[in-house]
DNA sequence: GCCTATATACTCGTAGACGTGTATTTGGCT
DNA sequence: AGCCAAATACACGTCTACGAGTATATAGGC
């Protein structure tokens, strides 16, 4: 009993990394070599919303030939540079880029940022070192706000239809309202520390150590 | 030249998983060992704001241990069940978790929620089946919100600090945000495809396929 | 005509996130 | 008294994301 499976159908894809969709949607317009769909994707500036990496690209569509949602077309090169390889959509693949978008859109899945999960852990600091650190981030946010306005606005000016840019608007949105929450929460703990700034400060009544970090405040993403 | 590297100081972490952030937050409340402190999280509703997975858990703990942040205090067992390794904080690690906190809280982090990546992607869908998805996720969308105002009305019903609940109020917020720019969207696709319904249209005119899935609407998280 | 910076185009190795399996114990119910 | 479900506790293997490296081509300046 239990024989060696042999698996005729490929295995169901877990859509996990996004950056195969966007191959995916790629590939429906027209075959391309994986350099090239990196260009692209950098040109249309679509890696501001779908995280870029080189190494994850090259995985994704290995996976994505191995599931049968894409196939290599034909093979060239140049001189002696790597040898490329221009793949192309498969009806399956088709089907698939659809079925995601679809859940994609209908369905909000839960995801976890960082920022939330720092609120959670708030009260491991000390209230005012808190109030602090929110001012700094009240910073970042309206310089990120201000420079998608300015994208938007060129954008604009350059007559692009709206409707490429509804992921700018998305997170302008979403930053608007962090910054009003922000603001909003520096307030409420100034205030009464949200119903807990007795318990809260004596919590962290003794020390207040120093940072180990040099403190450069330079920003990283992802 | 290059001789063998000793490294004596443990090499500098990289801070990727929030779930590591948790268990230093814990410890430094008091010394636990790992299921409890998955207990301990599920009881606060931590696995709320915070993604919680075992394997992430045990995984986590070993590179913290690694890195010099937390230490075995003692192990312990009870009949013949799986050993528990009691945990504990370390300077390094206390010093470890208030900057991480201080990181986390002043400075927004670019990450890339999947939908922002479905928008961005929009025009590979006809315009009237989006209109269609969006209506679902304003479903689901109302579902949530009204899920959370209820768990924020039993807390204040049973007198617990406002902050002990912020992140919740954090999701609601974008979850409001969210939903007023769905339905927002849905507006001016009907009305014009955002200045692009004419080209939109055109792109899907003949076939409009089936999806494979056999469309079980359920949602998954993560 | 040479030198360098940048673009082209991948390849490889590693670390870490997670699903799943496994084995024991407790508690409730009949 | 016995049995099933749930809780307790972790171990293991896989998959995959990503950093960093490699190697060639091209274009522009001096």
């Amino acid at each position: 009993m239990n024989p060696m499976k042999v698996t005729m159908t490929a295995p169901a894809r877990k859509r996990s990394n996004p950056l195969a969709l966007a191959v995916l949607v790629l590939l429906l317009e027209r075959a391309m070599h994986p350099y090239e769909m990196a260009a692209t994707l950098r040109a249309r500036r679509k890696e501001e919303s779908i995280k870029l990496r080189y190494g994850s690209l090259y995985t994704v569509i290995e996976l994505l030939e191995r599931s049968g949602m894409i196939r290599a077309k034909r093979t060239s090169r140049q001189g002696k540079r790597p040898e490329r390889t221009t793949y192309e959509l498969t009806p399956a693949g088709g089907v698939e880029l659809r079925d995601w978008m679809r859940e994609l859109l209908s369905t909000p899945a839960k995801e976890f940022p960082r920022f939330e999960a720092a609120l959670s852990l708030l009260p491991s600091l000390p209230p005012d070192e808190v109030v602090g650190l929110l001012e700094t981030r009240v910073e970042f946010l309206k310089q990120d706000i201000q420079q998608i306005e300015a994208g938007l606005q060129a954008a604009k000016a350059q007559k692009l239809a709206p409707l490429f840019a509804i992921e700018s608007e998305f997170r302008l949105a979403n930053l608007q309202t962090e910054l009003t929450f922000v603001t909003d929460l520096q307030l409420r703990i100034q205030k009464d520390g949200c119903g807990f700034l007795k318990e809260w400060n004596q919590r962290h009544q003794d020390r207040t150590p120093k940072s180990k970090s040099k403190s450069k405040s330079k920003r990283k993403s992802s």
